[in-house]
DNA sequence: ACCCCTGTTCGGCG
DNA sequence: CCGCCGAACAGGGG
C-alpha cells in the first residue's frame, strides 16, 4: 500500500506518542525487517527515551528520540504504523512495539519488505538522504526532471518514475496515475519524450503528489472518483475519460494499467507489446 | 493448489 | 564503471 501520501498518513499515526517516554521496547530481533540493524542496541537505547519528532521523505520515515537516538522506518509492501493500548500483546507480525504509559506504538509488516534502522548520534543518520528533492518542494524543477530523463533515457518511463533517486515517494499506482493523466504510454523510452510530453509529465507528477497528500488516508476511497486508481485493478476497468477498457500488462517488471485510446501506444516506435 | 502482489536489492549482462 | 533487467525476498489473499 504505502506510497507518498500513505506514508505520510502512517507517520502521523504515531503523533499521539510525541513528547512521551518509551518505557518498554518489544521486538522480533531475528526477523528480516531488522536486516543490517543491531536490534538489541535499538531495544536497549530507546528504552527510557522520549519521542521528540518525526519526518517523512518519500517512502521513508525518521523518528527522533531524546539522548541522540534516531529510528528509521520503511513500510515496504505491507508495512503499517498503528496505535494500540498500553497492554497490547504483540502478535507474529508486530515486529517493533514501543510501549508508552498511555499507548503502544506499533510497527507491523507481514511480508517484511519493510525495514527498521537505528542510529545513535547527535546528528541525523547518514542513511537519511536529503539530497533527493521532494516532489512537493521548490527543489523539484523542470530542469531536474529533464536531467533525470536524460540520464535514464533508455529505460521505459514507467521504470524511471519508480526510481526513488528521482521521484521520491512514487510507487506503482502513482506512476500509472501520472502517465494516464499526462497521456503518455508507459513503455515509451524516457529519452524519447518531446517537450509537450515532458511539460505534461511535470504537471501530472506534481498534481498527483499534491492532491493525494491533501487527501491522505489509509486507502484510496477518498481520492477523486475520476482517478485511474479506482479502475486499474478490476477486470474490465475503464478509462475515466471515455470508458475505453484499460489494458494491463507487465512493463518494467511491474503490472501496469493504461488506456489504449488516450495514451497512444502507436507512438511507441517498435516496442514489442502483444495485442496492441 | 496456484497465482497475484502499491518495494527494494543484487547478480548477470551488454 | 554504468545502466538495464529479471529474480529473490515472505506471507497473505483471491
Amino acid at each position: 500500500m504505502p506510497e507518498l501520501a500513505e506514508v505520510e498518513y502512517f507517520r502521523r499515526q504515531w503523533d499521539p506518542g510525541l513528547g512521551h517516554r518509551v518505557v518498554r521496547v518489544s521486538l522480533h530481533a531475528r526477523k528480516r525487517v531488522f536486516r543490517g540493524t543491531n536490534a538489541r542496541a535499538l531495544q536497549r537505547e530507546l528504552t527510557g527515551t522520549r519521542l521528540l519528532s518525526s519526518a517523512a521523505r518519500g517512502k521513508r520515515m525518521l523518528f527522533r528520540f531524546s539522548n541522540d537516538n534516531w529510528l528509521g522506518l520503511h513500510l515496504g509492501m505491507t508495512g503499517r504504523l498503528e496505535i494500540a493500548s498500553p497492554n497490547f500483546h504483540p502478535q507474529k507480525h508486530h515486529h517493533l512495539v514501543l510501549f508508552q504509559p498511555g499507548r503502544a506504538l506499533v510497527f507491523r509488516d507481514s511480508r517484511q519488505f519493510g525495514r527498521v534502522q537505528f542510529h545513535h548520534s547527535t546528528t541525523a543518520p547518514g542513511w537519511w538522504d536529503e539530497t533527493v528533492p521532494e516532489i512537493v518542494s521548490l527543489q523539484f524543477t523542470r530542469a531536474f526532471l529533464d536531467r533525470f530523463l536524460t540520464r535514464h533515457s533508455k529505460a521505459p518511463i514507467k521504470a524511471v518514475l519508480l526510481m526513488q533517486s528521482g521521484f521520491s515517494g512514487i510507487g506503482n499506482w502513482m506512476a500509472d496515475e501520472i502517465l494516464w493523466r499526462a497521456k503518455i504510454f508507459p513503455a515509451r523510452r524516457a529519452g524519447e519524450l518531446n517537450e509537450n510530453e515532458r511539460a505534461r509529465l511535470f504537471r501530472a507528477i506534481r498534481f498527483v503528489a499534491r492532491r493525494s497528500l491533501r487527501i491522505i488516508g489509509p486507502d484510496d476511497l477518498d481520492l477523486p472518483r475520476d482517478w485511474l486508481i479506482h479502475q486499474r485493478w478490476r477486470a474490465g476497468g475503464k478509462c475515466p475519460r471515455h470508458g475505453t477498457i484499460l489494458r494491463r500488462e507487465t512493463i518494467a517488471g511491474r503490472t501496469t494499467a493504461w488506456c489504449p485510446k488516450c495514451q497512444y501506444p502507436e507512438r511507441s516506435r517498435g516496442i514489442p507489446l502483444r495485442n496492441l
